[in-house]
DNA sequence: CACTGGCCTGAAAGCGCTCTCACGCTGCCG
DNA sequence: CGGCAGCGTGAGAGCGCTTTCAGGCCAGTG
């Protein structure tokens, strides 16, 4: 392969020149030599792999009118992002499926909303072939900025009721899996569990929320406490709980993180765990998990393959005829049973 | 602005059209108006105001030969980077920065050798203008890669030996840090001070390693263990050095994480800190350190600052006169004296 | 043996933009 | 009053690629 920068890189031209064959033929074996015979197709490998040839992607886009690329847009204001795996986990999903088609993966931080300009030109711009936007939160205004600009996207987690116009989604069975927790508890034999939630802006959290109304019909609102997914607000608010309920013996904390926290305290004020109360979690993050003292009982929901599962949808979503707009997609849960409960 | 898919978006010329001026002109508007006339540049302005204009990027890349978009390669083959908030927040310092120059993040995260030949088809295929790669390993060939691509790269961290031809990097100064650390411990009067390192394929640790010899000359080789950054192998590597060498009164701990591991050790083994034993971590991350009790005293970078000065780097090097490598350039740190020693 | 049809191949037309170059106009100087 | 800068503008080439379309070739058929 000859020596090369930037500037003179050989162009299809060159590679047809080579092979003795015309740039059209040129073009089409390198898009897979699709109706070239085996002769030609031999002799354009060859002078590809002797120029060391590699398309120019603007000038291919320019035509296709592709561009092999998607958008990740991460909306998190706060830096939580930073304690809570759960973001990593699920960009990495993305990555790799992405990478699987194919495709690069283009990242777009939105720190708050002076950034949502920003992000509504470099859609509209046309740069990607699609997006995909994760860690939502209630008051965002950013699907429906989405939504303007025509891209085709699919939303990590199911979005709020601002989003209007109906973004496909994935997301956990956070309902699903809130439920089982607390079956599980029920199971034990424990009358009064409390439930550790998340922010109030997240639907994540209010769908636990919701899964543990389900399983306990009008439970004492003080068993309620809202907590913000650190482990910090996990054991304030399990210290809290039992200030004011001290006859507790079960609680279904939102996330593991908080459910750490909530631990600590229960150890504090002397409390056995599983005798006395027993603790079931959410999220099952290795890291988390690993350091839990009793071991924690907790609703495994799968982050990476909800990334991958982004993907694989955004895919799907682009290779449709336009309009057509397939179904969001929950993905189950499962009850890890360890030392907790 | 009138409704329009990614199909029919207007183009230069329909903006020319509009304002009644050619093409050429149009351009000179749209790429800052130099050269033009007040009374046609308001012309203009107004029509592309009015279609709705955007620039077609692929168009504009194919003629002027550049993409305004970096690579960010992230070789990171461990599970660790969820663990730990260093890599999120460098990422976050690359993002901001870049959005601060108007260049768009192209996040290649390599997770094995395996992705090495993507990874360089990629750079070589130049659809992108430069490359930041962080998190390299030691034993890393992808420093080598990089340079064969010819794509102006900026490394994040002091590469192995392996890296062959210079790369200008961004790095924090941990021979210094670690040196003000151990100095602190010696200033408090400690005599038997262990250090607990980072994994030996990671020039940050070994550096550390290197100050902490530079101000210890000669210690106890039994006084050295490896851990690999978590929380876990600080705690392993604490109790083994309080099982072989129980007069230690001080330790410098290569990072937070590990220092809060060792902590952990010392009040179970009931070893007070700071008055038995004085430890002193590296990082300053705000989430650990909170997390810490005693209140870590540590040696502070800063990781974000890290981020942005490599695209600064890079985009120095993007405007310079080919050839010419700007010098790497190393970020001091600062001793934060909290409770722990 | 002429004709038809299918299969390959190449010529050439763009995709939307930038940028060089030439041209026209204005104002100033000799 | 002719000539000459100098500025502003437009015509047009061309970036590297895909894709349509026409034409050439060959085999098979009547």
């Amino acid at each position: 392969m000859p020596e090369q920068t930037a500037a003179n890189r050989p162009t299809l031209e060159a590679v047809a020149a080579r092979a003795g064959v015309s740039r059209a033929t040129a073009s089409r074996v390198v898009n897979g030599g699709a109706g070239v015979r085996q002769p030609l197709v031999d002799k354009v490998r060859a002078a590809v792999d002797e120029l060391g040839y590699v398309p120019n992607h603007a000038a291919r886009s320019l035509v296709t009118r592709r561009h092999g690329a998607v958008a990740v847009i991460i909306a998190e204001p706060e830096l939580r992002v930073f304690s809570d795996p759960f973001f990593a986990q699920q960009l990495r999903g993305i990555s790799r499926e992405l990478t699987a088609n194919d495709l690069q993966l283009v990242l777009l931080w939105v720190e708050d909303e002076s950034d949502h300009g920003r992000i509504a030109r470099y859609l509209a711009g046309g740069h990607v072939d699609g997006a995909i936007a994760f860690s939502l939160h209630g008051d965002d205004r950013l699907p429906r900025l989405i939504t303007e600009s025509k891209v085709p996207t699919v939303l990590g987690g199911r979005p709020g009721t601002e989003a209007g116009p109906a973004l496909p989604y994935v997301d956990t069975d956070n309902r699903g899996g809130a439920r089982e927790a607390v079956r599980h508890l029920v199971s034990l034999g424990r009358r009064t569990i409390a439930h550790i939630a998340g922010p109030g802006d997240q639907t994540s959290a209010l769908d636990r929320i919701a899964g543990y109304h389900d399983v306990l019909i009008d439970p004492d609102p003080e068993l309620l406490r809202e907590g913000s997914f650190t482990e910090e607000s996990g054991a304030r608010a399990m210290a809290e709980l039992l200030d004011r309920r001290p006859g507790i013996d079960g609680v279904f904390v939102a996330n593991d993180l908080m459910a750490l926290g909530a631990l600590r305290v229960l150890r504090e004020r002397g409390l056995r765990v599983p005798q006395d109360v027993a603790v079931v979690g959410f999220d099952d993050m290795e890291a988390v998990v690993r350091a839990s003292d009793p071991a924690l009982t907790t609703v495994r929901q799968d982050v990476e393959g909800l990334g991958r599962l982004s993907v694989k949808l955004l895919v799907k979503l682009l290779s449709r005829p336009t309009g057509r707009v397939p179904a969001s997609v929950i993905m189950p849960t499962n009850l890890v049973r360890r030392a907790s409960a």
